[in-house]
DNA sequence: GTTGCAGATGCAATAGATTTGCATTAAGTT
DNA sequence: AACTTAATGCAAATCTATTGCATCTGCAAC
């Protein structure tokens, strides 16, 4: 992890209101790395090597999420996941997600959208922000 | 519930291979009249009326969803709920659900479907056998 | 550079949903 | 009616996440 990408983080931190301590600077790190959102427990587990009890890496999670840092997601599976809110995207306007219910795969998908008479569906039953689908991945079919 | 509803809950138990006791014939009538998935919580304090207890409630629930009478899915609220698999319905593709953000309130929904651009770049992914949209519902807007 | 204090952390205890062990009961068969 | 084995009741245990509290530390002000 490169000097500046952990200034950048403590900048970021501190102007979410919170204060840059080495738990946080070192999850959102690992969240700007990982190309899908993570779960508590492997933050967790990747916090514990220098130290940090699993308690101190939730709240950093769920501090950062209330400060708008991170989004946190339930895939389905009982566990909730964190990633980075992406410079453009908006609070809680996300992206699309795969699960694959054989292996636990999770994707973050771009562009995913309904056909048209789906969309007129879906505003006779209220505003649709997330789409979450469910299935087998390439690896397991 | 009439007797022909009760005797119709029976066959279909016996059918699955379990034994037709009284929590899961009351289990299977409740769901039968429900229009949206109950959770454990709900079908055990109907149950629990009854005086039948809610880990009864919970493996009657479970195992007529091992033998494939139900479906069971978590809608983002680290909850399960159950649902009767319809006659026409393949065991493991059911049909999208919609919930609600605010109230939490859960729809079944009918014929959702993709758009053409996302249907192809979910065939990169693997094969789409769920979909799950959150959101507001009309009432919360 | 030192100080002060609100915010952050460690550790253990707790919460909420679901599951499981085990002795007892009862469905369905003979 | 008796028998065999699945199902149930009750309590204890799991699993994931949250919280209380004493202690520590980031960082803003001297
Ligand atoms: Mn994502
Ligand atoms: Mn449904
Ligand atoms: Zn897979
Ligand atoms: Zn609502």
């Amino acid at each position: 992890m490169s000097e500046s990408a952990v200034e950048q983080s403590k900048l970021l931190i501190r102007e979410a209101g919170l204060r840059a301590t080495p738990a946080r600077v070192a999850t959102l790190n690992l969240l700007q790395k990982s190309s899908s959102p993570l779960t508590h427990a492997e933050v967790a587990e990747h916090l514990s090597k220098t130290g940090v009890d699993k308690a101190t890496a939730f709240r950093a999670l769920n501090d950062m999420t209330e400060a708008g840092l991170l989004r946190r997601t339930e895939l389905g599976d009982r566990v909730w996941r964190f990633e980075l809110i992406g410079e453009g995207e908006h609070e809680h306007l996300g992206h699309p997600h795969f699960v694959c219910v054989d292996c636990g795969q999770v994707s973050c998908l771009g562009d995913i959208k309904l056909n048209q008479r789906s969309l007129s569906t879906s505003t006779q039953i209220g505003r649709i922000t997330e789409i979450l689908l469910r299935g087998q991945c390439v690896e397991c079919l």
